[in-house]
DNA sequence: ATATATATGTCAAGCGGTTGATATAAAAAC
DNA sequence: GTTTTTATATCAACCGCTTGACATATATAT
C-alpha cells in the first residue's frame, strides 16, 4: 500500500503539503493539488484510516450489539442503522451477542478498545452499573438504564393496548398473551401491562405464558405454543409477543384443526417485512423499524458531537389488521 | 481513556517495558507484571487497538459485504460468520450493498482505507477486473471470479436438479421456475440449469419467469407470481428460487383457491430458519448456511495467515420435504 | 518605504502503541 | 577471576497521518 509519503515523493513536495491537500487546509494552488491528486491516483493511494483515527481520536466507527442478527426484527433494525450510518460517513461494527452475558460485556470491552466513537445497545443482558462505566455515547434500543442514557423504543404499551382490545372487540372469550421474557427488564415488557391492564378492566379470562431467556431459539416455540393449547384448550384469541411466535401459533392452530380466524384469532407483534408472506396474513402491531433505526443513530451522533439530546424517545405503533383476527 | 503511558508512570517504569508485560515479550519478573496489571485495573487501561493495529500493520477486522441483512438468507449467514469470526477475534465490519453497484464500490474502498485483513463479498455487481485490484484477501459468496479468488458456494445445481424431480416424481404437468436474476453471474443461476437439464429430459412442459435485479424488493415477487400465475394457469408445480419467493406463491394459490399440494406443489430453495412457520411447511432445498458461513471465514482468515487455499468450495444441499409438494 | 494580507511550503512534535538494539547487574559456568 | 548466561529495564525509531509554528516570497495597502 502507497503511503502519504510516497505520494510526497512522487510529486516532489513534503508529506505536509501532501497532508494539506488531502484535507483542504490552508492555501494550495491549483496546480498543487493537481498534481498531487494525480498521484494519487497513480499509486493508488488511499489514507490510512487507522492512523488518521489516530491522530483525530475518532474512528468513524458505531458499535451495534443485538441479540441475533438472523431475528428479523433486528435484521431490519441492523438494515436500517447501516443505512443511516452510511449516510453520515460512520462504519458499523456488528456484535450478536447471543443474548450471553459474557460475550456482551467482552463486545463493550473490544468496542472500547477499539475507539469506537459510540455504541448501540440492542441487547441487554448488564446491569446498570456496568453500563454507566462504558463511558461511550449510548444508546440504548427497548430499554431504560440510567438517567442519563437515552433510550430509543416503541410505544410497547399502546400496541398491549391495542392488540388485547382488538381481540376483545372480535369477540374472544379467553386470551392468552405469550410474552417475551419478562426478567429482562426490557421496555417491551409493557406490552405484558398494556395487555394486563386492558384485559382486567374488560374482565375477561386470560391466561399468561413466557418465552425464556435464552434467546430466539426457535424451537422453543413450538414447546410454549403446544403447552399453552394443552393448558387451555379454550382460548379463542393469542396476542404474542412477537410476529415470529404468532406464526407459530399459526402453525399449532392448523395442526389442532382449529380455524384462524373463525375459531382462534391471532394477532402478533413487530411487523416485520416477511410477515407478509405468512398465510393467512397476520394481523400485527408494527413497530417503526427505521424510525426506531433512524433516531437510534441520530440519537448516537448528535452525542458524538457533543449535543444534548433526548433521554426518552417513544415512537408510535401502528395496528394492521389482516386476516387472522 | 489511559493510555500507556499513564500505566508507566504509575508504576513507575518506561514504557516499554508496561508494552513488554502487555505481549508478555522478554524476562519479566512476577512482582513486576502483578504491578503492571494492578496499575491497569485501577486506571481501567484498555490497550488502543488502533494503535496497535498501525503499528502491526493488522486491524483483526473483516469486511462483510451483502445485498441485504435482513433477507433472512444472509441474516444467518452474516450470523455465523461473526460467530466463527469471534472465535477467531476477529471483528466484522458490515456492509449492506442493497445490491447498489456504487455503493459496493465505495464500500471496498472504505474497507481497504480501514485497513481490514479481508473481505468476504457476498454482494456482485462488480465486474471481475474491479476486484483483481482489490489486493486484498478474498473470499466470495456463490461467485466465480478470477483463478486466485476462492468462492464458497451451496450446489445449487444438485438442488435444482433435486427440486424438479421431485416435482416430476410427485407427478406435476407443468412446472414453472421462479429464478433468481440471471444476470449477475451468481453460481446459484446454477440452480436454474439444474432445473433446465432434468426437466427437458423429462420432456415435461415448463415455464421460467426471473427476478429483477433490484434486490430483494419483496414487494415485486407479487407482481411475478401473480403474472406466472395469469399466464400460465395450468402451472401445478413451482420450483421457486427462494424460500420467500415460495411463500408469495403459497399465498397467491390460497387467493386463487389452488390446494397446495393437491392442486399446485410448491418447492422453495435456502433451507432458512423462518421457513418452518410457513403453514403449510414449506418443502425446500436446504442450503448448509452454517457450513458455508464456517468455510468463508476459515477461507479468509487461512488467506490472511498466508496459506494456500483451496479455489472450489462447493457445500453439499439437502433435500427436505415437507408437507408442500 | 513600510506594514499587511495573501500564497506556498517545511519542520518537528505528537496520536498510542511496539520492538530491535543496548545497558546493567546478578547468577552460573569455566 | 573471567566469561557466559539469565534477568530486568530503557532508548529511540517507527507505524501513517495531522497540525501548530515558522519561513519565505509576492501582491496590496498605507
Amino acid at each position: 500500500m502507497a503511503t502519504i509519503k510516497d505520494v510526497a515523493e512522487k510529486v516532489g513536495v513534503s508529506v505536509t503539503t501532501v497532508s494539506r491537500v488531502l484535507n483542504n487546509r490552508g492555501y494550495l494552488s491549483e496546480d498543487l493539488k493537481r498534481r498531487v491528486h494525480e498521484a494519487m491516483k497513480e499509486l493508488n493511494y488511499q489514507p490510512n484510516e487507522l492512523a488518521r483515527s489516530l491522530f483525530r481520536k475518532k474512528s468513524n466507527i458505531i458499535g451495534l450489539i443485538i441479540p441475533d442478527i438472523s431475528h428479523p426484527f433486528f435484521g431490519e433494525f441492523a438494515k436500517h442503522v447501516e443505512e443511516q450510518a452510511y449516510k453520515n460517513r460512520y462504519k458499523i461494527l456488528l456484535c450478536n451477542s447471543q443474548l450471553d452475558n459474557k460475550k456482551e460485556l467482552d463486545y463493550i470491552s473490544m468496542l472500547k478498545a477499539s475507539q469506537v466513537d459510540g455504541i448501540i445497545m440492542g441487547s441487554h443482558t448488564l446491569d446498570t452499573e456496568e453500563f454507566t462505566s462504558i463511558n461511550l455515547p449510548l444508546v440504548t434500543l427497548d430499554r431504560q438504564l440510567s438517567d442519563s442514557i437515552p433510550y430509543v423504543s416503541a410505544d410497547h404499551y399502546k400496541g398491549g393496548v391495542l392488540a388485547t382490545k382488538l381481540l376483545i372487540r372480535k369477540g374472544c372469550r379467553k386470551i392468552a398473551h405469550i410474552s417475551g421474557n419478562l426478567k429482562l427488564h426490557l421496555l417491551a415488557k409493557t406490552r405484558y401491562d398494556g395487555f394486563m391492564d386492558t384485559i382486567k378492566k374488560a374482565g375477561i379470562p386470560h391466561v399468561v405464558v413466557e418465552t425464556d431467556l435464552n434467546g430466539f431459539k426457535y424451537h422453543e416455540y413450538e414447546q410454549i405454543v403446544a403447552d399453552l393449547f394443552r393448558d387451555h384448550p379454550d382460548v379463542d384469541g393469542v396476542f404474542a409477543s412477537s410476529d415470529v411466535i404468532a406464526a407459530q401459533v399459526l402453525k399449532e392452530c392448523r395442526r389442532l384443526g382449529k380455524k384462524v380466524p373463525d375459531d382462534v384469532k391471532v394477532i402478533g407483534f413487530d411487523g416485520i417485512k416477511l410477515g407478509e408472506f405468512i398465510t393467512p396474513e397476520l394481523s400485527t402491531i408494527q413497530q417503526p423499524i427505521k424510525e426506531i433505526a433512524k433516531t437510534s443513530v441520530k440519537l448516537l451522533i448528535d452525542q458524538i458531537n457533543g449535543k444534548e439530546v433526548q433521554r426518552e424517545n417513544i415512537l408510535p405503533v401502528k395496528l394492521l389488521e389482516k386476516e387472522t383476527t
